[in-house]
RNA sequence: GUCCCCAUCGUCUAGAGGCCUAGGACACCUCCCUUUCACGGAGGCGACCGGGGUUCGAAUCCCCGUGGGGACGCCA
């Protein structure tokens, strides 16, 4: 059924009929975390696949919660991302005096009503409500119907305004996610649409955006699933065209529970910082929910061919860093050279190491560039080519024994007269092992541990020829 | 409590009634490569939540359980 739904929406895209506008609709109370970039990605996706617009639409109707501060977290992150919009950024506390016209229209239109019950009144129903195990809802107190007589209008209390939602029959949508949901108009109530102090509120401010900026496809979280039947009715109520939904479940934190402050909340930025190339994220993201058969590693421009809304996951994903770093590795291995420069130096900044011209970066970051797992781990490994590194004292104990010190010290003089080159590096290190009867680890791990500081680096030979000979002899001879 | 959603290896997933002896990827284990550590290569371990139906045939469709999640604001 599924499928088939999937497929009369391209097939309507194709023919035209539908000119795709999708939209990322974030409050900025906060930055943007891992599922609102994943919520952000689909949404561009679809908008890229089928040649219409994304728009990014700022939720600060909240005018106690929102800030300038998240405001560019999001927009930060969304950046980074790389997810351009087409049109916006639209903020809604710029569409208030639209969206006071439309509630004086339904005012007039009797789809909407003031209620002047107090903040304590609707507290206490709530509390008997959830006491007596029913859903706490509206009483309709302030409601007007045929033939009922309202209570008499309090003197000095601002009414709040409500939707006059209605009372019987069923909303129902066909998900292009989860398949058709079908919610009782009884489990509903009148929601407010527009606080005491006059500004609008969150489904009321969706209801309108969405209609008025042509929405086609809304594509958002799964906690959304319980506000789009009040939605659906505002819409219907305004006499707008009901715009398709679809609903994304959840991502988890890596620990399988929910994600919080606690737990993996972490801003989009913070994997920037973290040493991630954002097409790693975004690979990741991509595949978590969504599928292309077997695919694993594609490009956004690929994604943007494959994506579709039939292919996404109904039940909630854990976040799994490993398969991150995995992604990541690879991108490291994939990366313009130019850029793990740039991006290596940046680093190595951060941890007080400038980079010199000798010796060259690029080829420092060639030897590490299949070992790391981040950037900064990249960074990290190359930073003893540009400071002399403390020895690690374990690996002195275990490897600078005092039977191979003789070696090593005629072999520092031998480095000391051979051309610098890897080949004529590795026969010296080659001779001093055959002609002492020793195995190859016997003779690098000291020259490594010397060199490098640790016991792990890539072939020693190519390292010391690229630390170069007079540093190279330098730190031999400071351990020896 | 009420309503809604979800359920395949540890994790992300493939799966559209017969291509399923359930495929791929991460992780893990073994071996190979090797100059340590990685990379790479070859193997291995490992799952359809339970119970009923429908059907010649069910991971797939239906029902009931169970488990998990979400929502119930003058937040978004």
């Amino acid at each position: 059924m599924q499928f088939l739904r999937g497929k009369i929406v391209d097939f309507l895209v194709s023919l035209n009929f539908m000119t795709v506008r999708t939209r990322f609709a974030p409050s900025p109370t906060g930055f943007l975390h891992i599922g609102g970039a994943r919520t952000a990605l689909f949404s561009w996706a679809y908008a890229r696949k089928h040649g219409g617009s994304f728009i990014l639409r700022i939720e600060d109707t909240d005018l106690a919660r929102s800030t300038p501060e998240a405001m560019q977290a999001i927009l930060d992150g969304m950046n980074w991302l790389g997810l351009n919009w087409d049109e916006g950024p639209i903020y809604q506390t710029q569409r208030m005096d639209r969206y006071r016209q439309v509630i004086q229209k339904m005012l007039d239109e009797g789809t909407a009503y003031h209620c002047y019950c107090s903040k304590e009144e609707l507290d206490a129903l709530r509390e008997r409500q959830m006491a007596e195990g029913i859903k706490p809802r509206y009483n309709g107190r302030w409601r007007p119907e045929p033939g009922k007589t309202l209570p008499a209008i309090p003197t000095g209390i601002p009414p709040v305004v409500r939707f006059k939602n209605p009372q019987s029959g069923t909303v129902v949508w066909d998900d292009l996610v989860k398949g058709r949901i079908e919610i009782s108009n009884e489990e509903l109530d009148d929601l407010i649409i527009a606080r005491a102090e006059g500004t609008p509120t969150y489904n009321f401010c969706v209801a309108v955006d969405d209609w008025e900026m042509g929405i086609t496809q809304v594509i958002r979280g799964d906690d959304h699933v319980n506000n789009t039947p009040r939605q659906i009715n505002m819409l219907k109520a305004l006499g707008a065209t009901v715009p398709q939904y679809a609903h994304l479940s959840m991502i988890l934190g890596d620990d399988g529970h929910k994600l919080s402050k606690r737990h993996g909340a972490v801003s989009v930025t913070q994997y920037d910082e973290d040493g991630y190339l954002p097409e790693a994220v975004l690979n990741y993201l991509a595949r978590l929910g969504w599928s292309h058969g077997d695919e694993e590693i594609f490009s956004m421009a690929q994604f943007c061919e494959w994506f579709d809304l039939n292919h996404i996951t109904s039940s909630a994903a854990q976040f799994n860093t490993e398969k991150l770093n995995w992604l990541n590795a690879h991108y490291i291995k994939h990366a313009e050279i130019d850029r793990l420069v740039s991006e290596a130096t940046r680093r190595l900044a951060a941890l007080g190491i400038i980079v010199k011209a000798q010796p060259v970066l690029a080829d420092a970051i060639n030897l590490y560039r299949e070992r790391a797992n981040n950037l900064n781990e990249l960074a990290e490994s190359v930073a003893y080519f540009y400071h002399r590194p403390a020895p690690d004292a374990a690996a002195v104990e275990k490897h600078v024994t005092p039977e191979i010190m003789p070696v090593i010290k005629a072999l520092a003089g031998q480095l000391a007269a051979i051309e610098w080159t890897v080949e004529a590096i590795h026969a010296a290190i080659e001779h001093a092992v055959t002609s002492n009867g020793l195995k190859f680890p016997q003779v690098a791990m000291p020259l490594r541990v010397a060199v490098t500081g640790g016991t792990q680096s890539p072939g020693i030979d190519a390292v010391m020829s690229l630390l170069g000979k007079d540093e190279t002899l330098a730190r031999i001879y400071g351990l020896i």
